[in-house]
RNA sequence: GCCUUGGUAGCUCAGUUGGAUAGAGCGACCGCCUUCUAAGCGGUAGGUCACAGGUUCGAAUCCUGUCCAGGGUACCA
């Protein structure tokens, strides 16, 4: 990272200088918006202050005292660096050395990472909602297993309580009704609540009859219950298979009840002085911890509260891992502090529990916007990747920030798959692919009369060896400033990688990799545009071809990452 | 009321601990295919960074207040 080692000699030049004060002074390396200044800046004007000199001066100074090889040039506070053709060409080379791994860090340093998220409800299909956070937990976890953690990515499956129920109840109303009763879900709107009145119980009505052939008047409740949870489960597990997303484990809720380890969990609780009881029920002091009240464990009806068991799959989860990660939709928000109070009552640090909160997913429809709601007939996360495929849909989930509400239009993301973000990105891979390819097949000459053949540019060996030997810029230095703009521009590119995995795994923001992605593929594209690759002069091809080679690397890393294909030809 | 996330170009959004002339994509308009993929490239137009104060040599960024929008504020999960 040239980053690093130009920060490193300003630093250095700094130090010699002995301004009082001016270690407790962090200077920041930037990339200079017009890259006519530089490949990399130092802005001095910090040091203006200790130093008592306008910063222009105290550039100069830096600038005596500076050891670098290649272009330095002074613009107000500003220092700029120019890297060398060597400096550049060892950007190209790192890359093919490195590989799939150019890019990666040991950040993490092996600190072991629980991530849990999705975490939905075995009672319906994912809406498109758990699709933002499928996509974006699996791509922060390749990200900061990129980055040195060792992350183990989980599902917590709320297979108990109260929804449960509901879920056997509303399954019981549809096998009644397949096996041609008049059963029908209550008209009253209190108790509707208590139904999901989605179609997609159905199927599973029919699935129950045909296995277990029940009578309408001995239908076992539990039964049903569990039935419809394997179900729904299991649609759930295709689902996020198909849409590229592998958890580690699928913990599931019931097992801490029958192992009674929420019952243990709060008799600690109990022995640490940490709750009460008031009205009948069993009270947290989570206010001892910040919150802004107490909390209900155990309900006056005797029943736990979802906190309760959550309590114990998160003391459960510091058992196993040195970070908690999850990610919970905004809706959540207000369970944290309840949650981090649990943890510290417990004796864990909760600083470790790291909860990124997502906004939430609107859905346009018709230009409209439509709440989300599984009992209400709806597009499912499943339909929307059959319109608009996977890549697509992940690229689009992991795009924004998770701080801001994704609006996504379903009609646009339909009907404008052309300009699609994604496919632009992808194209540029197989734009580079095409290339290569090109480069090793057989050629007909077809400007003379007869068409001749004539072997291809390169063989596999020599593209094989081109990573070896890539002396690209002085190979590139032709007489075509746009050219010569672009393959720098391309190179620099490149060079930014690895600070760019750096600064979104530490930031958790995936969305980064999206717009890096963009920002290289439009690189590249513009390269494209002005530096012919095959039938130039030896050099030059030879050149260009293994920058192509880089290029092809890290945008297929970024992809990989991503989730998202990386397609040869389209 | 309190907690929380936003408000930046017509639309959707970036802007990394305060720094160079505030950026990208889409949309609009004008150009570019006999040669490696035009799902591409070049160019033009488009801004009071919600508003008002404050701190600073310097503010989209930090502080205070106001306005607008989303989410939360359960003995639901």
């Amino acid at each position: 990272m040239f980053k690093d080692l130009v920060l490193e000699k300003v630093n250095i030049a700094v130090a010699k200088l002995g301004f009082e004060g001016a270690e407790s002074i962090e200077l920041r390396v930037e990339t200079p918006k017009n890259p006519e200044f530089g490949d990399f800046a130092v802005n001095v004007s910090p040091l203006a202050k200790v130093a008592r000199m306008a910063p222009f001066l105290i550039a100069q100074k830096v600038v005596e005292n500076i050891d670098f090889d290649g272009d330095i040039n002074i613009v107000a506070g500003f220092i700029n660096f120019k890297l060398t053709n060597g400096q550049q060409n060892s950007v190209v080379k790192k890359v093919l050395t490195e590989k799939e791994n150019y890019g990666s860090n040991n950040f993490g340093n092996g600190e072991k990472v629980l991530l849990e998220y999705v975490s939905a409800n075995p009672t319906g299909p994912f809406h498109i909602g758990h699709g933002r956070w499928a996509a974006m937990g699996s791509s922060l976890s390749d990200l900061m297993k990129f980055s040195g953690y060792d992350v183990a990515q989980e599902f917590y499956i709320n297979d108990a309580g109260n929804q449960i129920n509901c879920l056997a109840n509303s399954l019981k109303v549809r096998v009644l009704q397949e096996l041609g009763t008049d059963a029908q879900f209550p008209t009253d709107e209190a108790e509707i609540k208590n139904y999901y009145t989605g179609d997609y119980l159905i199927p599973v009505a029919k699935k129950y009859i045909e296995e277990k052939n029940p009578s309408a008047d001995n239908l076992d409740i539990n039964d049903l219950g569990s039935f419809a949870k394997a179900e729904l489960f299991k649609l759930q597990e295709d689902l996020l298979i198909k849409f590229g997303v592998n958890f580690d484990r699928f913990y599931s809720e019931l097992t801490l009840h029958e192992s009674n380890r929420v019952g243990e969990v709060i008799e600690e609780l109990k022995q640490k002085g940490k709750t009460y009881e008031k009205d009948g029920a069993l009270w947290f002091k989570s206010t001892e911890y910040g919150d802004d009240q107490d909390r209900v464990l155990i309900k006056a009806d005797g029943a736990y509260t979802y906190l309760a068991p959550d309590i114990a799959y998160h003391d459960d989860k510091f058992k196993r891992a040195d970070l908690l990660l999850n990610i919970w939709g905004a809706d959540h928000h207000g369970y944290i502090p309840r949650m981090k109070a649990a943890m510290e009552a417990l004796g864990h640090n909760s600083d470790k529990l790291e909860v990124l909160l997502g906004q939430l997913v609107n859905l346009i429809i018709n230009g409209e916007q439509t709440r989300m709601g599984k009992r209400k007939k709806m597009l499912t996360l499943g339909d929307l990747i059959e319109d608009v495929g996977v890549d697509a849909t992940r690229f689009w989930m992991i795009m924004r920030s998770i701080d801001t509400t994704l609006d996504f239009d379903v009609d646009l993301a339909k009907s404008s798959s052309d300009d699609n973000p994604v496919f632009y990105v992808q194209y540029a891979h197989a734009r580079a692919c095409s290339i290569l390819r090109t480069a090793v097949e057989p050629r007909i000459d077809t400007s003379g009369e007869n068409n001749e053949h004539l072997a291809p540019f390169f063989t596999k060996e020599q593209i094989a060896s081109l990573a070896q030997n890539p002396c690209v810029m002085a190979a590139l230095d032709v007489d075509d400033a746009r050219s010569i703009a672009s393959t720098k521009a391309l190179i620099m590119k490149l060079e930014s990688f690895e600070s760019l995995i750096l600064s979104a795994v530490k930031s958790r923001s995936p969305y980064m990799l999206c717009r890096y992605a963009q920002e290289l593929a439009s690189d590249f594209h513009q390269f494209y545009a002005t530096s012919r690759v095959l039938n130039v002069e030896p050099d030059l091809m030879r050149a260009r071809l293994t920058l192509v080679l880089a290029f092809r690397q890290v945008l297929a890393t970024t992809l990989r990452l991503l989730g998202v294909s990386a397609p040869e030809s389209m």
